[in-house]
DNA sequence: GTTAGCACTCTAATAATGAGAGTGCTAAAC
DNA sequence: GTTTAGCACTCTCATTATTAGAGTGCTAAC
């Protein structure tokens, strides 16, 4: 729906005011903030008539109009001024992001600070998934007689270990076994080739070693597994506290924490600026149809990998937060694409 | 300060009924609360006699007592039923934690959320020092021509990487230089040896590799530090929303996140059974003083290594919690024992 | 030393009141 | 046809008054 330009002009206006002080908007006010060159009158009337289509609400009879879902998402659209990030924001982003030690993890935990701190908004960001990840290498180190820690490194730079027992000595010829079996069989293959299937097979190959090795092989199956997973990183939770007029803190909290189908949080269709905005009841779960969910992927090589998220109450200055969250994405990609390849 | 008998069974019957209910006790609730066999205007008299003494204060004229901190402190001290975990919940601590990957940050990752689970407390808890720890491994794999990831294994079993770029090219001699000087230099040494001055020494002393080498080896440096460095992990903080009359929620996690100074934060006397209770203004920390923390040392080896530490309202069911965080702490403990040497 | 009884204090809940903000509508002006 | 001034109306929020109830401390008797 295509509104006059006048009724734009007070949509704007009540929006950019209402996220500013929190506090509805009467026609007087709004004469003075937005200078329309009419009376409040007239504004009465146009405010009536964004009421009657659903743009705008009453919290109740007496008091000023505040922007419904539809209205932020009308401003979002085609209102809000959607200007480049000044200089000395990239410059600080760049200096923050410049130092963050290299692992995906590293890099996205520090952006996540830079973002919370910037946004003051609770930060979702998922590690990079990469379908053509290779095992690249595999470490195994003795830590006791019985004891080893393995250590796994994917081609997208993920690193990740676990502690493995086992129940026989873990000797030399163990490990060199062990190491055969791992440049034979796993080394370039995907994480989701290393299949239990693969493992049983293995092992029942080996016949007397079998039982030594296998406790070895599927601790290397647990890493695969663990490598291809997208993790959730969460931020800035205590952010969520800040706001009045939103009481769902502890909930969203909650929600995050237990994460389990955040994944498909990011799933939506990609814009064409590559920044996604859902406003309230247009988020899919329950927990967040009070808030809004701003999301950017990141692309490493050209590819869209993974995604950084703010979330916060639906009153929330979106014109500010965009940018800031478009170019940290970019910048991350960016360093995350350096890092794999020169 | 000894209290009569009868002083302390009311002094623990109103802590108790607070904890319990959170409402301010009267000497009618008491009456019938605590089965003592006096009149109410006894037990006024003797709550007018705690209350002079400080044990117990009024929120106001015509309310109950609430327990004031050397209320509490008398309480955790002399009066509180230290009994033993039940064997169920014993069960269930073992079984959460027998499956936690191994490194010690894992460990007590998985430590950490289920005691927050079960205390409702925010958790803090401390990676192992050891300043008996040396470098046991490191490892340099290339990402591209001019990048590579190292990883650093200590023999304490704490892992770390960080990616590294040089600025001339990362051939294999290069590579094979720098294994060179880790194992004849590096392997076996402590963290602490790892100096500025040694690395620029050697640096010096490859002529004409130096520049080649200097950055694979400040990271070498870098590494070191990580490893040596106690971290902080935090978990939980949302449970501190729970608590009503308990509205430092919001500054509480802001001085948990920042983490500055929180390694001392467990530096307290031992007391005979390792479990430290600091409450109010018994904490050194501004921030601390209307709560509550609970600590424990955990011990790798027989030497005490890191702790966990609880943190809630004083307002807290310290009977419980108390064996609660005990017993997990000793779990850890020897989990990470194990898991170094056999 | 203990207890019954009572006057006293203070809180928290409820109700009553009024000021103020903002609206929608009407009728006149442009 | 659109805009505006004017006004009655509605609803909230803050303030004040009132009251019931919980709990105390004190006194005097046991």
């Amino acid at each position: 729906m295509q509104l006059s330009e006048r009724k734009e002009k007070i949509l704007a206006a009540i929006v950019e005011w209402y996220i500013a002080t929190g506090e509805p908007v009467g026609s007087k006010t709004l004469l003075e903030y937005s200078r329309i060159p009419v009376s409040s009158a007239t504004i009465r009337n146009e405010m009536a008539e964004l009421d009657r289509l659903g743009f705008i609400e009453q919290p109740h009879t007496s008091a000023g109009r505040i922007p419904s879902q539809m209205g932020y998402r009308y401003y979002v659209d085609r209102l809000m001024n959607r200007y480049e990030l000044p200089i000395n924001e990239k410059r600080l982003i760049e200096a923050r992001l410049s130092d963050s030690g290299g692992e995906p993890q590293q890099i996205l935990e520090q952006a996540g600070q830079v973002l919370a701190e910037l946004t003051n908004c609770a930060v979702v960001s998922t590690t990079p998934t990469d379908e053509n990840a290779v095992i690249r290498r595999v470490e195994l180190v003795p830590l006791g007689t019985h004891t080893a820690m393995m250590v796994m490194l994917s081609s997208s730079g993920i690193l990740k270990s676990r502690v493995c027992r086992t129940d026989s000595e873990l000797n030399l010829e163990l490990i060199e076994t062990f190491y055969n079996i791992v440049s034979k069989h796993f080394i370039g293959k995907s994480a989701s080739e290393v299949s239990i299937a693969l493992i049983q097979t293995l092992a029942l190959s080996l016949g007397s070693k079998s039982l030594a090795i296998s406790p070895l092989l599927v601790t290397l199956s647990d890493l695969a597994q663990l490598t291809e997973q997208t993790q959730l990183l969460l931020q800035g939770q205590s952010n969520l506290l800040h706001h009045n007029d939103y009481p769902n803190a502890y909930e969203i909290m909650e929600f995050l924490r237990r994460g389990e189908p955040l994944t498909n949080l990011f799933a939506g269709h990609k814009t064409e600026n590559n920044t996604n905005v859902l406003i309230g009841k247009e988020n899919f779960y329950r927990e967040l149809q009070d808030s809004s969910l701003i999301y950017s992927h990141y692309s490493i090589g050209g590819k869209d990998s993974g995604a950084l998220g703010l979330i916060g109450p639906t009153r929330i200055d979106y014109a500010r937060l965009i940018p800031s969250l478009k170019y940290l994405t970019e910048i991350v990609g960016s360093i995350m694409s350096d890092t794999l390849e020169d």
